[in-house]
RNA sequence: GGGCGCGUAGCCUAGCCUGGAUAGGGCACCGGGUUCCUAACCCGGCGGUCGAGGGUUCAAAUCCCCCCGCGCCCGCCA
């Protein structure tokens, strides 16, 4: 059940006339009865998808109440007071509530006429001039992405993807973290000689070495092993503290950069699989080069909470901004001179504020208090622009805990993949030995990826999740192969009628069997759905719209023939075609292929 | 200790922003369905003190308070 809420009646909104009208007659019972009230007001407390008893539901307590009459009573009179429309069938009260039921034939004919007249674009909203900026992965380029960080990829890119369909003018950008002594220690390690590299990171790297290997693994191979062997040796922590130093001071070794960019390729073609690109690399040791970071900290050094420390490091207090008391001091500039995260962060996002009218990051919520200090420093320096943080929980293995990298609990994206693709071939082997050998190859990569991409964003980035094989590699039920097959089944449907391409005549008379109906008011939620989904960042809203409209395509496709139907045949192939475009709208609102054969 | 998030059937989950009529799905389990457009499907059944308590309200899974449990963070790391 959702609410009218922001009263808008969009064109792109199949409901929109039929909302317009339930309103207008409304208003005009409640007048002859004596009642006063806004529109506004009115159209706040309509409920759309209100269930069984009608279309759109008015609940007459408030309204009881503000006139002093009885509910059921008052429901009673203004249902009776309602005139049918072209648009409204009848209007019928039960108990408190004033049930609106559209006239069935006038909800099909706009809804399908709207599919087919907007197409890729039915769904989307009406464009918007302020550009969005979506931050989102972000991950250190340090290794190969495990299921945890790809998190943050699916749920920004689906993000992405939402808020383009609302109509603005989305770029995303991948913010490369190349500054911090992660990164160093990669460079630290490769340009080291190997005859130089101390055994047991040595042995990490040897014997497992594959032709082909993809660089992230490769390169991300020792990093494990570095980790656990600078918490031993004090000399190797003061060759990569030197190597900071050197990228900080804006001369890091020629090799850095080579090695971050190639250890992120491969980072990149994994999410590539996913359907996951960006538009915008953002390198952090940009900010230290242009100067910015240098403005930055001129500006903090004078804000209205700068603190020197004792060692001649500048902090900012503060306690006002409501942070934990242990980290009320925000140092912005390191007793050396040298600049911190959170520092090059203000830079970046005044960066970001100067090209976006709005600002998204996406960010896991071990960054939340992140999140919080760099409110407090763009409070500081006067900026009263904030960005939008959409904290997502951790995905966490079935033993208990984070994936870690180092502790070996991580589950890799591309053994994921490669697992789910294994089982996606046998599945689609068992039941089509018709297809050649690359056809299979195609269809098993794009359910294996759906499958990945449609478990991590059914559920809201807010719950916390943990990982588990089955759940993952599932293909049924609540499942990416489920939809996808859906779309499939529908191609099938027109590929075999001979009408792939339309053009899809109908009468709406023709399609009155529930389950059309009930299709159709699937359909006619997907504007609503889009413009709820990227106004609250609620992705999963999209995963949960796309299920239920395959579910309901298939029901409709076991309750009523197509192709051999008579004189509903045209009509009906209509309504698949429609389904089909609304369902592969969805699917890549998801990320997910469209596969017109599995 | 403080901050943030989460808690809905055996398991997973939607709904919470914006309170509204019998809380939607999926998995598992039980019983059916394929001379017909793809059975990765469909139909039926089973299963709920919405963590506990209190408050606000005509009305609370939804808002407020408190408590319990779980996770994360609280660095001159990123």
């Amino acid at each position: 059940m959702s609410s009218a809420g922001d009263r808008s009646t969009p064109p792109s909104d199949p409901w929109s006339p039929f909302i317009e009208a339930i309103v207008a007659t409304l208003l005009e019972s409640a007048r002859a009865a004596g009642l006063t009230l806004a529109d506004a007001e009115l159209f706040e407390q309509l409920e759309l998808d209100a269930g069984p008893d009608g279309d759109v539901a008015f609940p007459t307590h408030r309204l009881a109440r503000q006139s002093g009459r009885a509910p059921a009573e008052l429901a009673g009179q203004l249902a009776a007071g309602c005139r049918a429309t072209p648009f409204v069938r009848a209007v019928r009260s039960k108990g408190a509530y004033v049930n609106f039921e559209v006239q069935p034939e006038r909800l099909i004919d706009a809804t399908l006429r709207l599919v087919f007249a907007r197409g890729a674009r039915f769904g989307h909203g009406e464009p918007s001039a302020d550009p969005v900026c979506v931050e989102h992965t972000s991950a250190n380029p340090t290794g190969p992405f495990h299921i945890g960080r790809v998190r943050n990829a699916i749920i920004g890119d689906t993000l992405a993807r939402l808020s383009r369909a609302a109509g603005q003018p989305v770029t995303t950008q991948y913010y490369v973290d190349d500054m911090g002594r992660q990164a160093a220690m990669i460079t630290w390690i490769w340009t080291k000689p190997r005859a130089e590299w101390p055994e047991e990171i040595r042995r990490t790297v040897d014997g497992e070495e594959a032709p082909g290997e993809k660089p992230d693994r490769h390169r991300g191979r020792p990093y494990p092993a570095i980790s656990a062997y600078l918490k031993e040796h004090e000399a190797a922590r003061a060759e990569v503290a030197e190597i900071v130093r050197a990228i900080e001071s804006g001369r890091p070794p020629p090799e850095h950069r080579t090695l971050t960019q190639a250890i992120l390729s491969g980072m990149l073609a994994s999410l590539e699989r996913l359907g996951i690109r960006f538009d915008e690399f953002v390198w952090e040791s940009d900010f230290l080069r242009d100067g910015s970071v240098d403005g930055v900290i001129e500006r903090l050094r004078v804000a209205p909470h700068a603190v020197r420390e004792e060692n001649g490091a500048w902090a900012i207090d503060a306690a006002e901004y409501g942070l934990p008391k242990e980290s009320t001091h925000v140092v912005f500039q390191r007793g050396d001179g040298t600049s911190l995260y959170v520092t090059r962060d203000v830079a970046y996002h005044l960066a970001k504020f100067a090209r976006f009218a709005r600002v998204a990051d996406v960010l896991g919520q071990d960054h939340q208090l992140h999140a919080r200090t760099l409110n407090a420093l763009l409070a500081e320096i006067g900026e009263p622009r904030r960005p939008e943080f959409l904290i997502y929980q951790d995905i966490t293995v079935p033993e208990g805990g984070r994936m870690s990298t180092r502790g070996g609990s991580a589950v890799w994206l591309d053994h994921l993949l490669e697992e789910a693709v294994t089982r996606a071939r046998a599945e689609v082997l068992r039941r089509r030995e018709d297809l050649p050998a690359d056809e299979v190859e195609r269809i098993a990569e794009s359910v294996a990826t759906g499958a990945v991409r449609y478990h991590i964003v059914r559920i809201a980035p807010e719950k916390p999740v943990v990982f588990r094989w089955e759940e993952a590699l599932s293909f049924e039920g609540r499942s990416g192969p489920f939809l996808q097959y859906s779309y499939a089944r529908a191609s099938s449907v027109l590929r075999k009628g001979g009408v792939e391409d339309g053009p899809y005549p109908f009468d709406a008379a023709r399609l009155a069997d529930p389950e059309e109906l009930a299709l159709v008011r699937v359909l006619a939620r997907l504007p609503r759905v889009v413009a709820y989904a990227a106004r609250t960042a609620h992705v999963q809203a999209i995963a949960g719209y796309a299920h239920d409209l395959a579910d309901q395509f298939n029901r409709f496709y076991h309750a009523v023939p197509v192709l051999s139907s008579g004189a509903e045949r045209a009509s009906r192939i209509a309504l698949v075609a429609a389904a089909r475009q609304s369902l592969g709208n969805s699917l890549d609102l998801l990320g997910l292929d469209r596969l017109a054969t599995m």
